[in-house]
Order: C-alpha cells, then structure tokens, then sequence
DNA sequence: CTAGCTTCCTGATAGC
DNA sequence: TGCTATCAGGAAGCTA
C-alpha cells in the first residue's frame, strides 16, 4: 500500500531519528521477513553498525552506514517501519527490533509478512535485492513522453498496468496509477500502443505532477507517524478516484466506475477518462 | 520475450 | 451470533 509519496514520507521522518545512531542489538522474531543473507548472518552484520543517512529508491527504503554496507527494505502491503521508545507497546506482528543507542528502536511490524529486508555489504550488488530492475524515478528529468513511449508505446498492455511495470518507472502502485490517469484524462482500459506521444507527453507530465502533490500533501510529523504507527500515511481524503466508485467525478459530475484490471481494482471516470 | 495469472498472508467486511 | 467467502494489492515466480 505505501507507494512512493509515502515511503517518502517516512524517509523524511525516520532519517533525522536514525541518523548517526548506533544499532546495539537486532531481535529477529520471525525469519521469514529477512530476504538476504541467513538470519543468523543479517543478524551479526547489522549489530553495531552505526547509521549514516537513509534514502529512497522506487519503493524501496535504504538504510546506508558508516562502514558503507548498507539496509534494504521494502514495505510491500502492510509493512511499518518505525522509531520508537523503548518502552512503546509491543504490536502483535512485530518481527524485527533493532535497539539503538538513545533508548530508541527500530521496530518492523507487518501483518501480512510480505515485506523483506536485504542487509548488503559494501562490496556486495544491489541486484541481490532486485535494485537493479528498478527503471527511472517519477521526478527524474529523464520521465518525458519520449522515455514512456520508448519503453511501452509498442506494447498492448493495458496502460493502468505499464504505470505498475516497477522497471519502467519506479514507485507507482494501484492508488497513485488510478490518480495519475484521472489527471491525464486517459482510461486504464487503454493500450498503450494506442496511445501518440502527445498521449505520453501528457502522461508523464501527470505522473509528475501526482506524485509530486502525493509527497506535498502528505506531510506529518513524526510524532503524527508514531501515533498512528505508520498504518495511516496514505493520501485517503486526498484522492479524487481511487476507492471512490459510484461517488460523483469531481470534474464533471459523472459517476465514477470500477473495473478489476489484471486483478487490480480501479476506479475511473468513464466521462472523463473515456476510451480513444 | 511478453503479458497475465497465482501465490504469499491476515484482517476487515459482507452475506447468509 | 457465528460461520464462510471475498477483497485488499506489491512483486516474484510461473505459465502459455
């Protein structure tokens, strides 16, 4: 569920409370979050590392050290990374605790287990936790209608599912997807070889522009992250199509639709976002 | 190679 | 009330 705008988000409020903190002890209470390498070795490696900075990349979450290994998480549905005070209630699927210098801990809580953690030593290559594929950033100069058409224009995917292809641009799931195409006016049901580069042009200024409103309206602090433990991040009262079907369109009235596409619900305005 | 389907999971909710 | 079915949707892995 967090995209992009929020994995942000919780980059900007984590950073300052990680940064130059030194982890003391890792408790692993369920093995099967930690992807890479064997729990017992992420476990030795992490202890006593002392933390540089942290950064974003797609959806991803990276936590760099001093010794230049570095952390990698990715959320996935349901996943909660927080810093917490020691004594801060235990949630009940909490499956890694990192107690750090400052009576602080970083806590991951996941009900549904999907997220995972990579622990990487300097020398070792981001492919291991599929870096790599990642294609460019929503807000990297580079995104323009040429790069989209490029990468997707011969292709008969619906264009809602190229806006998910993580290896085309990075960061962008199911809400933002239904959004971005809502502001470009384009129906998911597309084909992305249907579309001419003034579609694309559009389409990439629209994902520039959702994800870039995703980040700025989603500011809190991080005392408002702790208190809702990193569950309620997400631009909900924001959105103007996604989980919105049968309310009104915002722009014309209309009432908005949902369709499941490739398995993924979406919700449209079928005036707006009619079919070329 | 591409694209779509299945799987991993639990909790919330709907329907009977 | 309590049971079961369905849905949520990121991305790896599989299949055609």
């Amino acid at each position: 569920m967090p995209e992009l705008p929020e994995i942000e988000t919780i980059k900007r409020i984590l950073e300052p409370q990680l940064k130059n903190r030194r982890i003391e002890k890792v408790q692993i209470n369920n093995e099967q979050v930690i992807a890479y390498p064997d729990p017992n070795t992420f476990r030795k490696e992490l202890t006593h590392q002392v933390i540089k900075g942290m950064r974003r990349r797609g959806k991803y979450l990276i936590i760099n050290f001093v010794n230049n290994d570095r952390l990698i998480v990715h959320l996935r549905m349901t996943g909660q990374l927080l810093v917490t005070p020691t004594d801060f209630k235990v949630e009940k699927h909490t499956h890694l605790i990192a107690d750090l210098s400052s009576e602080k801990q970083i806590r991951y809580i996941d009900v549904r287990r999907f997220g995972r953690f990579w622990y990487l030593r300097k020398d070792e290559a981001d492919a291991i936790a599929g870096l790599d594929k990642l294609g460019i950033e929503p807000l990297s100069k580079n995104l323009n209608g040429q790069y989209l058409m490029k990468k997707a224009g011969k292709s008969r995917r619906y264009v809602k599912t190229m806006l998910h292809d993580q290896k085309i641009v990075a960061g962008i799931g199911n809400i933002y997807s239904d959004e971005i195409l809502f502001k470009a006016r384009l129906n998911p049901q597309q084909r992305c070889n249907e579309l001419e580069l003034k579609d694309w042009d559009n389409l990439a200024q629209a994902i520039q522009f959702i994800i870039k409103w995703g980040i700025d309206t989603n500011k809190m602090t991080a005392s408002e992250y702790l208190k809702t433990e990193g569950k309620d991040y997400r631009n909900i009262p924001n959105l103007k199509v996604y989980g919105r079907e049968g309310e009104k369109c915002f722009h014309c009235g209309q009432i908005i639709k949902r369709v499941v596409i490739n398995g993924r619900s979406s919700c449209y305005c079928p005036s707006c976002q009619s079919l070329k």
